[in-house]
DNA sequence: CGTTGCATGTAAGGTGTTACATGATTAC
DNA sequence: GTAATCATGTAACACCTTACATGCAACG
């Protein structure tokens, strides 16, 4: 991977990358300059509830390789008494490669990766009760994180194409809240029905 | 990681793998004996909905890792015309390890990898068209899995351990159709208010 | 007669993480 | 005074995937 492919007319270069350098290529793509560190930020407070949580070094690797593809530029921006921020904005090639690939490649398939439902899953390994406190935890966890998800939305500037960001983060409210509501109906489906047995231990 | 420690008592030993190992591990202590070949057949009709869809080869490794540790076995199993099978079953410290690991382990957080709604979110790098085609791929494709999570809610057997795998995919499936439902609100609400300009292309 | 399913495994390499190094400023 | 925030980056390494190698049986 990470190889630049010319396809077709030799323009746009079509550009073979990891969906998440994507992801850093689309948080440069509303137009701002941003340095690592502001993208692990806005990745936090956004991208985080939908799509990846970053590692802040993943980040500034990722910048650099963006930057030698020629995709991405980057300058010092003197900061007084602090440290020297290193400031990125998005090249031409850089946002043609984005929208290319987001209309070309045909989308791969979602996936959730949850750990409570897998433990609930082995549930005949534990007792009964460490599976009810598992979910309440996980209930107060989805509460905080929509309290987070809400708080984005109210962040997010009203103008033009700020439009898609507050729409997915009004659809990833909507996943959160079905699995604050399942997880409390899937906690009392197995209270109703406790085990007649000892559970498998 | 991968290495044996031992914590307190020295029995049980407490082992540091990745989650993913103890989905293995897992998925061996519904008490059968299981093939590689089984394993990834499993996790693809179950796991697959709401934690990993392995690939195969990543699974023969983990089984040769655990199996170092002591946490499985495994034998040839002759099977006449057909290639050797290796069938695996979970030792005692196995079983001891999964139930330490879901008991101490204190979850961690959830995350969801949503290829569609990153692309929805840098929705104004392409045409308002484009997207409506994606959620409604995207809706199609959540069809296509409910009905993939029903086939394997039927599939279950009814005995006892069989539970809680029971409720985990009718958790899955509460998900997958807040998935649809908010897809199709999405697709509406972006019908229902579009562009007045161009999208900055 | 080609593809799909059954069945196991090795090799290579990319993706993404944690740990570490560094240092000024602000808040408790 | 100690923690948190701002700010960047390197090194090491674990995780997991794709590609490849192999081969029989059954279905259309």
């Amino acid at each position: 991977m990470a190889t630049v492919e010319h396809v077709g007319g030799d323009d746009p270069p079509l550009v073979a990358l990891p969906a998440t350098a994507y992801a850093v290529l689309g948080l440069l793509s509303f137009g701002r300059e941003l340095s690592g560190y502001d993208i692990k930020k806005w990745a936090d407070a956004s991208l985080r509830h939908f799509y990846w949580a970053p590692a802040i070094s993943h980040i500034y690797r990722e910048l650099q390789r963006l930057e030698q593809l020629g995709l991405v530029e980057g300058h010092e921006a003197p900061q007084d008494g602090l440290r020297n921020k290193r400031m990125y904005r998005i090249t031409a090639s850089g946002r043609a490669a984005v929208t290319a690939w987001l209309v070309e490649s045909p989308g791969e398939t979602p996936m959730l990766k949850h750990p409570v439902a897998l433990r609930v899953w082995l549930g005949h390994l534990v007792e009964p009760d460490d599976l009810t406190r598992l979910l309440s935890a996980h209930v107060d966890r989805l509460r905080d994180e929509l309290a987070q998800i809400e708080a984005s939305i109210a962040g997010v500037r009203g103008d033009d194409a700020m439009r898609y960001p507050a729409a997915v983060l009004q659809w990833a409210k909507s996943i959160y809240e079905a699995d604050l509501t399942a997880s409390q109906t899937l906690q009392q489906s197995l209270q109703r029905a406790p085990d007649a047995r000892r559970p498998t231990r």
